[in-house]
RNA sequence: UGGGGUGUGGCCAAGCGGUUAAGGCAGCGGCUUUUGAUGCCGCCACUCGGUGGUUCGAAUCCACCCACCCCAGCCA
């Protein structure tokens, strides 16, 4: 799995030196989502970093969810993240854990806290304590309620826990430095009151975690030794060891940051792909156009291309923004290796062949895959058939030289060679239909006068093919950096993306297309069956990703 | 602005005092091809944010400066 030529990064380096040292005798990571949205591809960096990392040092990884705010949390993101992770081919260690589970134990440690004058129950609220904290170059000032009784704090700190406190009133707080230029360490809330029953704990409490008192001591009951975050933790870590220097607790994790993944074009944050969703902007967390797993899902790109494409970016310290061509190399890597090919004519034009009988039915067996055995399928060739309207043109030209024109001959894919004698038009000037003569002996062969065609068109039979949808799909924003400096992000969707064409015509074998499994529809993309709008009448394809091309129109 | 972090080609990035400054993506040129795909070949930084210094030798060490990112939620 892990290329042995690649350097190792400076967190392998730590681990590493950690084994050696005897620092650790097992590496333990974990993956800690909190389920209050879907998973994005900034988090597939993040679970192919923690797994990755277990595997490789022969350690383990815990999947935990970090449920600590019952306010945007619920089952419906829990669900979602497992099927996400196990669809992109992880397993997490022993069982699945909540911090929830862990609360009991939290409100030990606090009461610890408490008895250690480490802590106070303070009665300031949110606004008077936004005041008394400071800002970046003034200090902060003490609260008033920090020197109260620790019998006090321990009885007040009890009454928030049984729901006989206001919300927003009490908050319990760690006692540090109001004065640190670190402002997490200006007395940090540890507990604040959440009157709100949590999906998974009940009505049992009143009060919550915050993340900083929760999130260490969580790694630190699971014995985690290595507690991997994105960059922007960095100043949460001199608090991360307040609690743990300050706790009995069982074991000493130590918490390291990376860069985050940022994507030209996309959105990598839960709150702003949850505003797109509820305003409406895509079909849900889903929706083919977000880089969210299971939008990537649906739209075809196959799991082992992310994991690839994860495993090829750096970790490091520096906050880049990554190409979306990066991530689209990886996809037709994988894509070109393993689809099958089809063929599909999203713009039908009929074309006639004229030296062909009115019912002619040939069943041409042909391969599914150019170089891998992945079987055959039917292609049944009759008499009419259809082409891609970009594929005809009255005049030839140079620029057109690998198309059918008048006069000129092609080959049909996996088929004969045809040369286009003339065309119907409608009033309005439009071509309706091209007829064109077979080379009775080309199939497979060169022409017997040794006229070779140019270019090579996809077909499908006219009688023996089926409707479809097709979805195609451009980048949901027309900025490289959507939430770019200050601006609001909505304002750069693209609303021409999503772009549906309903009278597309698939060859026969489409017919059996599986949801999941990725097609590729010759000389035009990538595609997969639609879970979500297909049905038995129709089958709706979404365009996974386009051919590469290098055919520029200019030249020639 | 106090604190923390980061600056190597269009993008990502290796580099850890002595290399002609890896590699990938993108781009460009060519060959092959029944997908203008794929594959293959070639090109693409006299220079590492800037300026000084240390050294026989600096992208790597030191000093100062500049730019960008993160922290002032009872979010995570």
């Amino acid at each position: 799995m892990t290329d042995e030529n690649k350097p190792l990064n400076f967190i392998q380096q730590i681990m590493s030196n950690d084994l050696k040292e005897s620092v650790v005798n097992k590496i333990i990571t974990r993956f800690p989502p909190e389920p209050n949205g879907y998973l994005h591809i900034g988090h597939a960096k993040s679970i192919c970093l923690n797994f990755g990392l277990a595997e490789q040092f022969e350690g383990m990884c815990h999947l935990r969810f970090d449920d600590t705010n019952p306010e945007k949390e619920n089952e419906e993101f829990v669900k979602s993240i497992i099927e996400d992770i196990e669809w992109l081919g992880f397993k997490w260690d022993g069982d699945i854990r909540y911090a929830s589970d862990y609360f009991d134990q939290f409100y030990i440690w606090a009461k610890h806290l408490i008895m250690k004058n480490k802590a106070y129950v303070c009665e300031l609220n949110s606004e008077e304590m936004k005041e008394s904290r400071g800002t970046l170059t003034l200090p902060g000032t003490n609260s008033p309620y920090r020197d109260r009784s620790i019998d006090s704090s321990i009885q007040l700190l009890e009454s928030m826990k049984t729901g006989n406190i206001e919300e927003g009133s009490m908050t319990l707080r760690a006692k540090i430095d109001m004065s640190s230029p670190n402002i997490n360490l200006r007395d940090p809330v540890i507990y604040r009151i959440k009157r709100i029953p949590h999906h998974r704990a009940g009505d049992k409490w009143n009060i919550y975690p915050s993340y900083d008192f929760a999130h260490c001591l969580e790694d630190a009951i699971e014995g985690i030794t290595h507690s991997v975050c994105t960059l922007e933790f960095s100043s949460n870590r001199p608090l991360y060891d307040w609690f743990i220097d300050n706790l009995p607790v069982p074991s000493k994790p130590r918490q390291f940051e990376f860069g985050r993944l940022n994507m030209s074009y996309s959105i990598t944050s839960k709150r702003k792909l949850k505003l797109l969703v509820d305003a409406g902007f895509v079909d849900g967390w889903s929706d083919p156009r977000m880089l969210t797993i299971s939008g990537l899902r649906r739209r075809g790109i196959p799991p082992i291309a992310i994991r690839n494409f994860c495993d090829s970016l750096a970790v490091a310290k520096t906050d880049g923004l990554v190409d979306l061509s990066q991530f689209e190399f990886f996809v037709r890597n994988e894509l070109n290796k393993s689809a099958s090919r089809a063929m599909v004519v999203i713009n039908p034009l009929k074309v006639v062949i004229t030296n062909l009988p009115e019912n002619h039915s040939e069943d041409l067996s042909v391969p599914c895959h150019p170089e891998l055995s992945l079987g055959e399928r039917i292609l049944p060739f009759t008499r009419e058939i259809f082409i891609d309207e970009s594929d005809f043109k009255k005049e030839y030209s140079k620029k057109f030289k690998k198309k059918l024109s008048l006069g000129k001959r092609v080959r049909l894919r996996n088929s004969y060679i045809v040369e286009a004698d003339d065309y119907l038009e409608n009033k309005k000037g439009e071509i309706i239909q091209v007829n064109v003569s077979l080379l009775p002996e080309s199939l497979g062969e060169d022409p017997a006068d040794g006229v070779k065609p140019k270019g090579v068109i996809h077909w499908v039979s006219a009688d023996k093919c089926i409707d479809c949808n097709i979805n195609l799909y451009e980048r949901l924003f027309h900025e490289p950096i959507p939430d770019g400096n200050g601006r609001d992000f909505l304002e750069t969707v693209e609303p021409e993306s999503l772009k549906i064409l309903t009278n597309c015509k698939a060859e026969l074998s489409l017919a059996q297309a599986e949801v999941g499994k990725p097609y590729q529809f010759e000389r035009e993309g990538y595609f997969c069956k639609d879970d979500q709008n297909s049905d038995l009448k129709k089958i709706t394809f979404n365009q996974t990703i386009a051919l590469r091309s290098n055919w520029l129109e200019h030249k020639d």
